[in-house]
DNA sequence: GTGATTGCAAATCTTTTGCACTAAA
DNA sequence: TTTAGTGCAAAAGATTTGCAATCAC
């Protein structure tokens, strides 16, 4: 690897990467999503956005496979599905352990650090479940 | 008051006054509903969920109409809207303090009591802004 | 080549809306 | 009365689906 070339300067490679290590076949527009996505530091899209964001760019894409490909980005653990608004879906480009603020006048969504939430009690789950994931959200008074 | 008829056999009172009590008119419709949702303990319904209830209960109710009223009951403080599911309100007839079990599998939600979950440290909201409500929602792998 | 991926348009699902009709006060 | 509330059917918005065309390997 080129390790005079900074990051920035290559975001097909990354994203290239990305996709082999999750096994996806790295489509055009797959590619083309996937440095939208991961370019840039954390964000939070919604399909609407990625696909307005790619007819910006000149990526010709339909909205139909921005869908596919949110869903395999997150079923392969590129992406984690914010769930704030029973009317839209997010996704968020931070897989780390963290939380969410809410502004619901906006419809934005800003990251709060794992080790800003501190669970100092937690239920149990009921015998022979398993905890998927916790999720705390902040809602901004809209 | 007839102080020696137990609640249960004056649901319409009950869900009458709670109306009154938030100065919803009571009509026919909002009064069934309230009864579905108030008798028996905390449940968690969506819109389909209650008006198929309502159907059964030889109600006519439109589903319009149940989703004006949940979202009237909502706004009035009677009911709290969950949010777990992007295609999907739930609607919760606890309002107290608490948070959530929600099992992916199934779509089934459960009430974790506001005492079993400390939150011992909170990041704060941008200056100028207001928590409206903080969630914890455990997600049970589904 | 051949199996995976894509685009399009249509379908689906939940929720909202417009408006004439009905009912509560 | 008079004004709020309701039902219906249509509309809207987000997401999914079916299938032929296209692309990656």
């Amino acid at each position: 690897m080129d390790t005079m070339t900074p990051d920035t300067q290559r975001p097909f490679t990354q994203a290239l990467d990305r996709l082999r290590g999750v096994g996806l076949r790295p489509t055009r527009q797959r590619l083309a999503l996937a440095k939208l996505l991961f370019e840039g530091g954390n964000r939070h899209v919604t399909a609407e956005i990625l696909h307005a964001e790619a007819q910006s760019a000149e990526i010709r894409v339909s909205l139909a496979t921005v869908y596919n490909t949110l869903h395999q980005f997150t079923t392969t653990g590129l992406l984690r599905e914010i769930v704030v608004d029973s009317q839209r879906s997010y996704f968020d480009t931070n897989i780390s352990d963290h939380h969410h603020f809410f502004y619901e006048a906006s419809g934005k969504l800003d990251d709060i650090p794992g080790d800003q939430v501190v669970l100092s009690a937690m239920p149990s789950p009921p015998p022979g479940t398993k905890v998927k994931r916790v999720d705390v959200i902040v809602r901004i008074e809209s």
